[in-house]
This record gives structure tokens, sequence and C-alpha cells, in this order.
DNA sequence: ATAGCTCTGTGTCTTTAGAACACTATCAAA
DNA sequence: TTTGATAGTGTTCTAAAGACACAGAGCTAT
């Protein structure tokens, strides 16, 4: 067995979504710099791997002490290894000084994306992040490293993958309304789409289930909720889909 | 300017397709182990990374090596990492012994899949592969290290690509005619194609230039040949062609 | 020379999915 | 009880997908 040892030459970034029921949010963290003359900027939670775990199991970990959530929607973006993705700025350098024991190894990434309930995050302090919090993803246009470039190709992947799978479901809550469900693939793509026609191809799929149970307290009319429909999402995905496009 | 030194952590694999109008093929290489009672296993041509390269570059310079052909079209796959991915076989240990100096360092490996047309392929002799030749893919049961898995992700991979983009012209030869490339598609997809829909449908793509030149020595009735109009193309992937599954 | 083999090349109909579009219903709050 | 806000619902038109069969042109073998 070895030792359990960072490996100075790998490390994984996660760029973690999240969904208010209005736009779509990345979680950012801050490298804190203690000379305020040296502006810092925000990048994706990340850490170097440890030789004994999987890459993904790197990922995991880094989402649990950053947000205490275990089970969560992972997948991977994949490498980024531009022998200068980091160290380019100077504030950059500052922050790498800060947190490796080796600032100057060239380090290539594995980027993953994950989609979490906003609710449950929980902020922790962590080895690698002074301050976290949810950055509206459009309103994100510059990030340490190579995080900018991360973080779009996290947003394509999303983009991709929700037309062919219900993945959506991990960023709402338990039971939503389709009109919460419409407004989330909106989001994702960045374009409006008609109601009538989402609903029908949504309710086609035959993976919500209907709670017959209605909003309370808002003021208009309440809406039913639904849940994803586990059972029919697996006989689904073994045939397979790919139609939901827009 | 840092010295040109392998990164003993990080390597790349290169998954190369190529097509002889009939079936799908992908290059493998041997490790050539001279110890002729431990059966070797194929494996998917790879090298470790230099520290001044980027990972594409990499991935170039073991193509260059191994084929000679420079503009290739690569794309990546993602990243492996499982620690126990190496050295799980004797064989494989074998092997990893004879080209590494540190053969028992945890590698990680990010995997690219490449699309050559098959009679430009110029094996070479290289730092990495004693012998080297196309294998049918489907055909391959077993490789080397996790090379099974890689060459399986890179599969699907093409496939979900070729939905939404006109690689499949670098499989064929600069002229070719439509039932290649139905059959091209056929190979990748692994089911039959409705020989009139797929001539209507890839026609309407309107990347297609027909040549006004006829197959020759063929014993039937000739066939147009057509090539790629790259300028169509460059326009459609502008406005996004995403509708070509079947 | 011709009969036969092999692959090329073409059109229509039916079915299915996508896109566009507007009004009534229900709740809370003022 | 009126107002404001969002929920919920169908039809029509258009475009694309899928199913399907036969004549044409070159080569070859006799």
């Amino acid at each position: 067995m070895k030792k359990k040892e960072l490996n100075p030459n790998v490390s994984v970034d996660c760029v973690i979504f999240g969904f208010d029921l209005e736009q779509l949010y990345v979680l950012l963290i801050d490298g804190g710099s203690t000379e305020s003359h040296i502006p810092t900027r925000m990048a994706v939670p990340g850490d170097l791997i440890y030789d004994t775990e999987t890459l993904d199991e790197a990922a995991r970990r880094v989402l649990k002490e950053l947000t205490g959530i275990e089970n969560i929607y992972l997948e991977q973006i994949g490498a980024f290894g531009d022998p200068d993705r980091i160290g380019k700025k100077a504030s950059d350098r500052k922050w790498l000084e800060s947190i490796r024991a080796m600032p100057e190894a060239r380090v290539i990434t594995v980027a993953y994306y994950s989609l979490v309930r906003m609710p449950n995050f929980n902020p922790k302090a962590s080895s690698f992040a002074k301050s976290a919090g949810w950055a509206p993803v459009k309103e994100v246009h510059d990030l340490a490293f190579d995080h900018y470039n991360i973080l779009q190709s996290g947003l394509e992947q999303l983009k991709r993958k929700i037309k062919t799978q219900p993945i959506g479901f991990n960023l709402l809550p338990e039971k939503f309304t389709l009109s919460q469900l419409h407004k989330l693939y909106e989001c994702i793509y960045d374009k409006e789409l008609d109601k009538r026609n989402f609903r029908r191809k949504i309710l086609n799929l035959n993976i919500l289930t209907n709670l017959d149970e209605k909003q309370i307290g808002v003021p208009h009319k309440p809406s039913q909720l639904f849940k994803f429909n586990e059972e029919n999402y697996k006989k689904l995905s073994e045939e397979g889909f790919d139609n939901f496009g827009f």
C-alpha cells in the first residue's frame, strides 16, 4: 500500500452548478489574499489528487469538503493541461504560492461538473477555500487560471447532456412544478421555450409523477407538484432517448 | 524555461480509427515481450508527456512518431485515472518495466481519438511500439491496462460527434462515393441505414460537391464521386446542425 | 453477343415530431 | 370584488423520418 500522498502534477477542479428557480449559478471560491493591493480572482474549487484515490473520488472529496454533500451528480468534463495554464498572472501566482507546496510544478487538471440542489448547500471553510459563494453563471466573466474555459466547457457539456438525459432533476427540489422545470431548461439553453410544447414533450417522456399535490401560499393559481419517476427513467435510459433538444 | 523532461505522472493515449471502405479499424501496438511465456496484450499507442508541451501537442507527437501524419483529426476523450489502471496483470507490468523509468508510478492518462485515412498510414518503429497494426474494432475484446475502456469511450464519443459534425470525412479518401459514406455511417452506428433516406439527408446538408467524375474499372455501374465541401461546412457549423442522427 | 451479376440511383406515401399560437382558471392581496 | 400573477390546456400547419421496389450501367464469363 502506498502512502497517502498528494500528487504534485494532477489536480481536479469542480464546476458546481445550482439553480434557485430563477437563474443558474456556479459555486466559486476566493483566493482570499491578505495583500489587498493584489486583486484576487475567483476560482472553481479544486485540489491536487492523492495517489491512492481515483479521479472521481478526488472530485467527490473536494465536493464533500466544500459543500458537505456526498451523493451528488458528477461528471467529467475533461483534462486541461496547457503548461502555462496556471501562474500566468501575478494574482494567480500569489494564490498558488499560498496553497501549494510546489507552486511552480506543471499541473494538469481534470475538470468535473456537478449539479446540486442549492438549498442543500452547506458552505464550509476548507483547506482550499477561505470563502465560497454562488455567482450567477451569466455574470461570470473572468476567473483565475483557466477556470473560465473550464466553466464554459462544463456549461456546453451540460447543454448537450440535458438533451439526452434528464439530469436537470438534480438541480431542482424533490417536488417541483412544470414551470420550474421549464424555467430551468430556458436558463440552461439561454433561450425562451414555448410553454405548451415544452409541457407536451416532457410529459410524453413519462418520467414525471404527478403528486396530486399543489403549491400552497402562492399569490396565483397554485401549480401541481411533480416528482421525478426513477423507475420509468431507468427503463428509458436503457432504450436510449436522444430527442429532447429544442 | 524548464528542462524538457518527461512527467512521470501523466500520459496520453491515442485511439486511432481507420476505415478501409468495409469496416472500422483501430491501430494497436504490441508490447512485444521477448519472454514468450508471457502473453502480451495489445494496446493503444501512448506516451508520457513532456512538461513543456500541451496535452494536445503530446497526442500529436505520439501520432506523428507512429504514423508520420501531422495534420490529423484529433479530439480528447477524457482522463482515466484509476490508481490500479496499470500493472494489474503480470503481462502489463512486464511491459511497463520495459518502457518506463518509474514503472510503479501512479499515472493518469488523457485519452484522445483520431481519425485517419488508412492508406496514408505509414507505420514506423517508435520509442513506444515494436510493431503496430490495424485491428477491426469489432474483433477487439481485450487490451492491456484500461485500454479496452478507453477504446469503448472513444467509440461512443465518435458516434455522438458524428451526429452533429461531418467528421467522418477524415476517414474517407478525398474522393468518395455516397455508398462509401453510407457504409461508413453503418459501420460507426453498427446498424443498417436505408440507402435512399441516407442519400436524401446527406445531400440536403449541402456539404458535398459532386465531382462529375465516375469510378472506373468497377464490375458494376460506376458511381459518382464526391468531395467534401469545406466552405459550406464552415457556414453550417456556425449555424450549428445537430440533426444528423439515425 | 448476350446473359447474368453487381452495385448505382431514383420518388412517393405515410407517419411522426416540431412550431406557432390565445384564452380561461385559480389563488392571494389590496 | 377587483386586480395581478401564474397555471393549464388543443389545434393547425409544416417539416422531417421511415418504409418501400425497380430500372440502369458497367464488367465478366460463356
